[in-house]
DNA sequence: CAATTTCTGTACTCTTTCGCATAGAATAGG
DNA sequence: CCTATTCTATGCGAAAGAGTACAGAAATTG
């Protein structure tokens, strides 16, 4: 079998020899992205990712290949924005109340954002998706989930270092805790449960974590 | 405009008229609602659930209506199959800290359940679902998650009230933990993280609960 | 400027899928 | 036994959707 030409996507080299494309590879990575988060992988057609970049379907398919290889790369697109609004945030100087609470109040707000009513969150929906019987998203959506984990992990080895949370206490056992908020807030969300019942939940894991 | 006569589901009155159904709604319902699980709404077809109900296309519009209320009531299917199986369970009479294990590896265990691997939970896949746009399905989604506070809420009100919890214990706020407890497995099971994996984050909420 | 390479856009094919029309089968009532 | 009623089964029709062929456009290289 020969090998088929893998499209390589925004490898911006020195100097491409044709005719040059006529859009941002991210750009259109971006706005495809809100297209499957909205409306999942199954129920987003080609056509509604074309409307959505401006491209007509042969430019899509050049680019990114298939609809599988578009999503798996507008799902990579997600996770990379989120990486980038949220690292700043862990890595700020604050008390730990403080700085947990701003975490999941933006990631409250990030799942309730979207024109046409909250979308959640992207890697739960993927999960939710029946692409995830794929292996590649499997991988994809693990490491997700993972990464979270040991993120909020760090977080609270830190504060207990640090002398905000007392000894005893599990970093482990609460990042996942606070995964699990994010979780449940992002499929609370999606049902369109109002922002004003979803804050508590944010307060109950913060008194949870840090105490009363 | 003239009254569409809606297919009564199941409405085995006295004796029906012409020629009677050759199969039991019942279990027709149950088995569309492991096709509508495994897959979602949107990759479903109509075709997967006549193959896994045996019944052709149009015996399943005549019982059932179209794709969007056969999936409604499949999903109503689930969440009374699921209430079945719970009540029960919160009903016994055991210690706090063995019947809310109990629940939950319950809970994982039907997440974990499939022939084709695990599922997850269906309200779960529902509000991820494209179709949660649908008021119908937000109305229902809505309900079981409420349910489920509201069950867990009753069943901490009243292990405090047994002096199981200390007064302080809020039963909302840990109603809420657990509940997102359950989204986070549903989440995760779906996306093959093996049973040991999950088994921690159950003990995880025990301890979080009822102390170490 | 000519040749080559790469991208864009129209339009096409093939498949899937929803929904339904219609004919035949099975049962109750008279 | 005959008719009315309801269910089943084959199959049609219309639409959507994925992927691609091909011609034209726009750039680089020589």
């Amino acid at each position: 079998m020969v090998q088929k030409s893998v499209p390589d996507v925004a490898k911006a080299g020195p100097r491409r020899r044709g005719r040059p494309r006529a859009f941002e590879p991210e750009t259109a990575l971006t706005q495809a992205m809100d297209v499957f988060w909205r409306h999942g992988f199954a129920a987003a057609s080609l056509d509604d990712v074309s409307a959505a970049t401006g491209l007509n379907r042969p430019s899509l398919y050049g680019a990114f290949g298939d609809k599988r290889a578009l999503y798996l790369q507008a799902y990579g697109q997600y996770r990379k924005r989120v990486n980038e609004i949220f690292q700043p945030m862990f890595a700020a100087r604050e008390p730990l109340r403080v700085k947990l609470r701003r975490i999941l109040v933006a990631a409250l707000d990030l799942y309730l954002s979207g024109e046409d009513g909250p979308r959640g969150c992207f890697t739960v929906l993927s999960a939710a998706s029946d692409a995830i019987a794929e292996p590649g998203l499997q991988a994809l959506v693990g490491e997700a989930i993972a990464g979270t984990d040991r993120a909020f992990g760090l977080l609270f080895a830190d504060a207990r270092e640090a002398g905000e949370l007392p000894e005893s206490a599990d970093p482990r056992r609460l990042a996942r805790i606070v995964a699990a908020t994010l979780h449940t807030l992002s499929i609370r969300a999606r049902a369109r449960i109002p922002r004003a019942e979803l804050l508590p939940i944010v307060d109950d894991v913060v008194i949870t974590v840090c105490g009363a």
